[in-house]
DNA sequence: CATGAATGAGTCTTCATTCAT
DNA sequence: TATGAATGAAGACTCATTCAT
C-alpha cells in the first residue's frame, strides 16, 4: 500500500545549483554500483533524499541524467590530472607526473571507472564516448609538450600523433585493469614503471645497438 | 484454459551442436549491435530463423546466452592470435605479429570488441570480467618468451610481470581506442608503431645518455 | 532505448485504504469468476477502472492479491454469521441461525464459495487452507456452546470436538453441493432441514428404542 | 542443449490399455502433488517414462487427460465403497461400513482427494463437476434403501432427499477437512462418530421430550 | 518548487501442442 | 507407434515518466 505521507516539499536549503551537483554526486554512485539499465531513478532519489519527480525538475530523462554524470566524472578526471602537473616544469617529468595523478583519480573514485565503461555499452549510438570526446580536448596541451621535446632533440622523432596515442592508450589500459583486477602497485609506483618503459623501451642496449646497425 | 496452442514443428535440420553455434553467432552480432539491455530475445531468434523458444531449449536465460557468447569471441580471439604468431620464431617478432593479429581480430570482429565492453557493463558482480579470465590464461604462454629474452640479454631486466602489463593494457586501450574512435592506420601499420616505441621507448639516444649518467 | 514512457497521472480520487478495498473487490469478482490460473492482472485492473501497475503499488504479486482476497471474504463471512446469531438467546436456536446465516452467505455471495475451493487447488502447500483458518477461529465461540447445553442436560454428552467437526463439516458440505448443484432450498429451509436431522437423528424412536435396549 | 538421444520407440511391453492405464496412474499422482496449472506434461510423461508426444496419442489435450484422471479416481472410489457395504444385509449397518469405506478411500488415496479439488478450480464452467455427477450415479443405489427403511418404521419420515444430501454433504465436508486438517481418527472411529450423531441427533432424550410437546 | 501515486508499454520466460523422423 | 525438438501465444511484473496536489 503506497505511502499515505502528504510531506510538504522539503525546505529549500539550497540553491539550484547545489541541488543539481547533489543528485549528480547520488547518481553517479548508483549507476556505477548498479549499471545504466540496473539503476532505477527512485534508487537516485532516495540516495539524495528527494522525490522522484524532483530528479526531473533538473534533468530530463534518465539518459541525459547518466550523460551528465559521465561529464562530470570527466570533468573532474581533468582537473584533478591539470593541477598536478601543472606546477611542475621539466616536461618529462610532467608526464610522469600526469600518469601518477590520472591513476590516483581513478583509484580514488572507483566509481568514475565504472561510468565510462558504462557509457560505452549504453550509448552505442553517440558517435564519440564521452571519454574520447574530453581525450580530445586533452589533447591540445599535449601535443606541443611533445613537439617542443622533439625539437629539443630530447624525444625521438616519432609522429606525435603516435605519441599520444601510444600514451593515452597504455593508460586507459591501465587504468581499466587495475579496476578489474585490483591495484597492485601504488599510482606512484605504477606511474614509475609505465614512464620508465615508455621513455626506455623494452629492448636492452645490446640488442638495440644490433638492430641500429642491421636496420 | 491457458494456451491455445496450435504450433508447427519445424525439421531439425542441423546437429544440436550446429544451432547452438547458429544460435551463438546470431546473439553476437544482435547484442554488439544494440546493447545488452536493448536486445530481445526475439531479435536474436529472428535473426537465426528460429523461434524463440529454441533459444531457451540451447540456452537458459539470456544472460547466460550472453555469457557464451562473449566467451565464445574470446576463445576464437586467442586463437586467432596464437595461429599467427606460433609460426614465428623469434620472438620479439613472434610480438609484433600477435599484436598485429590481435588489432587485426578486433577490426575484422567489431563486434566482439563491443561485447567486451558491453560484458563489464551489465555483469558488475562478476568478479573477473571474461576478458581478463582470458588475459591471464594467455599470460602462461607469454611470461617465458619475456624471461627468455631477458636471459638472452636481449630485453631489459625489468619484472616480467610489468612487461606483461604494460604489453596487454597497450594493447587493450589501443583496441579500444581503434574501436571507437575509427581505425587510423592498418593492424600491420599500428602494431610496428607500437612495437617501435615499446622496444625503443621515446626518449632520444642522448637524453637517455644524459638520463644514465645522471643515474 | 528502454521505453518511452509518455504516461499520464491520474488523481488520487480514494484514500489508499479506499482503493485498497475497490482492488480487493475487483479481485474477488474476477478470480471467482474466471479461477486463478485463468485471471489476468489486467482484467483485475480494468474491473476497477485502474491500471496494472496500481495493483502491484498496493499487492507485491498475484498470488498476495488473491490470498488477500480470500481473507477477506472469510473475515466477511464471519461477521455476518456472527452478526446474525449474536441477538438470539437459546443456543439450539442460535445454532440454527447460524447455519442459516453461513447458509445465506454463500447463496448471496457466490464468488466467495468459488474462492475457497480455488484457494485450495491453488495453494497446495500452504499449510493450511483460509478456510480451515477462520474456522479455527470461530472454533472457540462454540466450544462453550455445546459444552453448556451437554451441562444443562439438553444435549446428549458426546465429545464438543466430535460435535464441531460434525457441524463444520456438514455446512461446509453443504455449501459446496448448492454452490455447484444449484440452490434447492431457500436457506432457512435447509437450515431448518439440516439442524432437524442435526437435532433429532434419523432414527425412529422404535428403532432407537429397540437398539438402545440392544446397545 | 538439447538431448542428441534418438532412442527408438520403446518396446511394446504395453497394450495400448495398459499404456493408457499407466500415463492415468502418473497423472494422478502429479496432478494431485502439484495442481492443475503446475503440472507439466513432460513431468506426467517422465513420471511414467514415456515421451511428451506418447500421452497425446492417447489423450487429446491436458485438460481431456486431467478430466480422464478424475473420473477415473471417481470411479475407483464407488468401486471401493461399492465392494465395502454390499456384503453388509442390514441397510443401518451398510451405511457405517459405507461411510467407513468412503473415508478409507480418501486416506489411502490422499491424490484423489487432491484432484476433486483441483477440479473445480479449473474446470469452472463445466456444468457439474465429476464428484457430484457420480454422487448422482451413486444416488439411485441409496435412494431404495433409505425408502425402505422409513417403510419399515426404522428411520423417521423424512424426504429421501433430505437424507441423501445430508448424508453426502456430511461425508464430503469430513473427508475435505481429513483431507486438509489431518486425520485424527481412523476411518472406523469416525464412520462410528458419525452415525452416532446421524442415527441418534445431538439432543438428549429430556430436550427431545420436551421439544416434541411443544410441537 | 517538490511530491509520489498512477500509468501502461515493454520483455523475458514458460509450456501445451505439433509433426518429421 | 514412439519420440522430442521446435514452436509461439500468453502473462506477470517493472519502471521511466507524468501531473494533480
Amino acid at each position: 500500500m503506497p505511502h499515505v505521507g502528504k510531506r510538504r516539499a522539503r525546505p529549500a536549503e539550497d540553491t539550484p545549483a547545489v541541488r543539481r551537483e547533489e543528485i549528480l554526486a547520488a547518481a553517479a554512485t548508483v549507476f556505477a554500483e548498479c549499471g545504466y539499465a540496473e539503476t532505477e531513478m527512485q534508487a537516485v532519489a532516495d540516495r539524495c533524499g528527494v522525490a522522484k519527480g524532483t530528479i526531473y525538475l533538473y534533468f530530463p530523462s534518465k539518459e541525459k541524467l547518466f550523460l551528465a554524470t559521465v561529464d562530470r566524472a570527466m570533468t573532474r578526471l581533468r582537473e584533478s590530472v591539470r593541477s598536478a602537473y601543472e606546477p611542475v616544469a621539466d616536461p618529462l617529468e610532467r608526464l610522469e607526473v600526469a600518469i601518477r595523478a590520472y591513476l590516483e583519480f581513478f583509484r580514488d573514485h572507483r566509481h568514475f571507472a565504472e561510468l565510462l565503461i558504462i557509457e560505452r555499452a549504453v550509448y552505442r549510438d553517440r558517435k564519440t564516448p564521452t571519454y574520447l570526446e574530453h581525450r580530445k580536448a586533452h589533447r591540445g596541451e599535449w601535443e606541443k609538450v611533445y613537439a617542443d621535446l622533439i625539437e629539443a632533440g630530447r624525444m625521438r622523432d616519432i609522429p606525435v600523433n603516435d605519441i599520444l596515442r601510444f600514451v593515452s592508450d597504455l593508460v586507459y589500459g591501465t587504468m581499466f585493469t587495475n579496476h578489474f583486477a585490483g591495484h597492485e602497485y601504488t599510482p606512484a609506483e605504477q606511474a614509475h614503471i609505465l614512464v620508465d618503459i615508455l621513455f626506455h623501451g623494452l629492448l636492452s642496449p645490446s640488442e638495440r645497438r644490433k638492430r641500429s646497425r642491421m636496420g
